[in-house]
RNA sequence: GGAGAGGUGGCUGAGCGGUUGAAAGCACCGCACUCGAAAUGCGGCAUACGGGCAACCGUAUCGGGGGUUCGAAUCCCUCCCUCUCCGCCA
């Protein structure tokens, strides 16, 4: 969330960033709502100004038995009421055709993000580890978890449908492996993440806070009680049958066709419900909202959280791609880190932060390269965005195992997130966010990068003291 | 799910219809005292929004929303949350 403020003064380089990602210009329309906002702030308050005063007039009257006088300004006040309660629903209704407004906006990138369209513009950073050499042709991972017999997608089918996926025996075993291992690295010197075992299912207002409400929320699962399911299609039979009957009362059954599809929905408020849950795309989520309303003391800043937790994605825009194997599916495990920190700590931090994720990779000896995002790819609350693209030899390309965000003081607003200073002066906190990495496609390199000949997997080193010795994953 | 108690500033805690944005204490900041520190004394200390070049002024906020009233932290309704007891359950 932008700060209007902010548009107000710089309404060309506002215009100007936005461009950058592809937008058209918004400054002069926000300023526009912004001017009618405070127009409506302004008239309200005189009002109640006027009220307050004259209430205290009331009771000094009253005080010295001047009941002609408090006759008078009791009069007033009444007219006064009269036009209030229009003043205050045109004052809401300005801030949240504001609110609405600027909520849709993307973050602005930094200065040295490249420009873009897409990920094709996107810019390697550097490279680590090197292409192994097979004597073989390599497999994809669904066709070498298939052979063992440890990695199940029609069974899963079965049970929930496509993109999901059944691990068993040692393929599941180190799935686990992974997630216990990432976690132990960044919880230990010298990374120092706090563990945190967060809640999966979320309010509105915390995917609000992150940024995957309202724009992404065909992205997400949600649900709602059945109860608030039932009230809300009995609403809504009701309206259409209100409506129907109108239109038929009007013209006669006869016209009733040309009226088709114009039934408007009940009115449900699809965009706060407080009767609403999410299911949490990755632990960005509750992590970062850990500091949502708080002020936090500067002293505790940098904060840092990791969590190991699944993740759940509908996956609405992607039909059609990485249908095969594990690499898109609807559920997959995430080692997330987190960071809270003062502005002038985030740029570090977020260095920092991508240090922390390549140490995983490093430690599993995988290759892997890092890419800057250009302006076009980077996603709506970033400023600047890393992805770790780790090499797979079955699929014979680098694919995204992490992404590092630094979002500025973009989620906080959201939040209102805020830390005391050391000089006293509350300011809102800046937010960072990275995979550390994703589990399912750790899962993915280590048996692509790891398989051998007969199709067995040689478990990385690092992992074996996770799989109680095991240094091979055969067919059993 | 049932019964009861309660939600006030960073914390503890008063207020229960009219200079109460809110006593008091703690914490914190400044000053004095001191070679320095402790102790003590004096002063300061909420957030957001709006107006103003500024000094400053206004509005809102005592869990959320709604109502009563000229006026609500105080009265009423409703929702949420916390605690205690009972029931159910992984």
């Amino acid at each position: 969330m932008h700060d209007i403020r902010f548009i107000r003064d710089n309404p060309d380089a506002f215009d100007r960033a936005l461009a950058r990602r592809g937008l058209a210009p918004e400054a002069k329309r926000l300023i526009a709502l912004d001017e009618l906002r405070r127009a409506k702030i302004l008239e309200l308050e005189t009002a109640q100004a006027r009220r307050n005063a004259a209430s205290k007039e009331i009771g000094e009257a009253k005080k010295n038995k001047d009941e002609e006088k408090a006759k008078g300004l009791l009069s007033e006040v009444a007219a006064l009421k009269e036009t209030m309660p229009k003043m205050e629903v045109e004052e809401k209704t300005a801030s949240k055709a504001l609110d609405d407004a600027l909520a849709q906006i993307p973050n602005l990138p930094l200065d040295e993000v490249p420009d873009g369209k897409d990920e094709k513009d996107n810019v390697e950073h550097h490279r680590c580890g090197a292409k192994r050499n097979y004597a073989f042709a390599p497999k994809q991972h669904f066709e070498l978890g298939e052979a063992l017999g440890q990695m199940d997608f029609e069974t899963a089918a079965k049970l929930s449908g496509a993109r999901f996926v059944v691990l068993k025996k040692g393929v599941a075993r180190l799935e686990r492996a992974l997630g216990q291992f990432m976690l132990d690295v960044h919880t230990s010197e010298p990374h120092n993440y706090t563990e945190v075992a967060p809640p999966l299912l979320v309010l509105d207002q915390t995917m609000f806070g992150t940024a995957q409400l309202p724009k992404f929320a065909e992205d997400q699962f949600h649900f709602f009680p059945d109860e608030v399911l039932r009230e809300h299609a009995r609403q809504t039979i009701e309206i259409v049958w209100k409506q129907a009957l109108d239109f038929v009362t009007e013209r006669g059954m006869a016209g009733a066709r040309a009226k088709e599809g114009t039934f408007e929905k009940g009115e449900f408020d699809y965009r706060v419900n407080p009767d609403r849950r999410w299911l949490i795309p990755t632990a960005e989520v509750p992590l970062t909202n850990l500091v949502r309303e708080s002020i936090m003391d500067e002293a505790q800043l940098p904060m840092r959280v990791t969590a190991c937790t699944p993740c759940f994605r509908a996956e609405a825009g992607a039909a059609g791609k990485d249908t095969r194997g594990m690499i898109r599916q609807h559920q997959f495990t995430k080692v997330e880190l987190v960071s809270i920190t003062t502005p002038e700590q985030s740029k570090d931090e977020h260095e920092r932060m991508l240090s922390c994720a390549e140490e995983i990779l490093k430690r599993l000896d995988l290759h892997y390269r890092v890419v800057t995002l250009c302006t076009g790819d980077m996603g709506f609350a970033s400023q600047k965005t890393y992805d770790i693209e780790v090499w797979l030899p079955g699929q014979n390309m680098f694919r995204e195992i992490s992404s590092c965000s630094v979002c500025g003081d973009f989620q906080a607003r959201r939040m209102n997130a805020r830390y005391r200073s050391k000089d006293r002066n509350v300011r809102h906190v800046h937010t960072l966010n990275g995979s550390g990495v994703a589990v399912g496609r750790a899962l993915i390199a280590v048996m692509e990068t790891y398989q051998q000949a007969d199709g067995s997997i040689a478990v990385p080193e690092a992992l074996q003291g996770y799989m109680g010795g095991l240094k091979t994953i055969e067919k059993q």
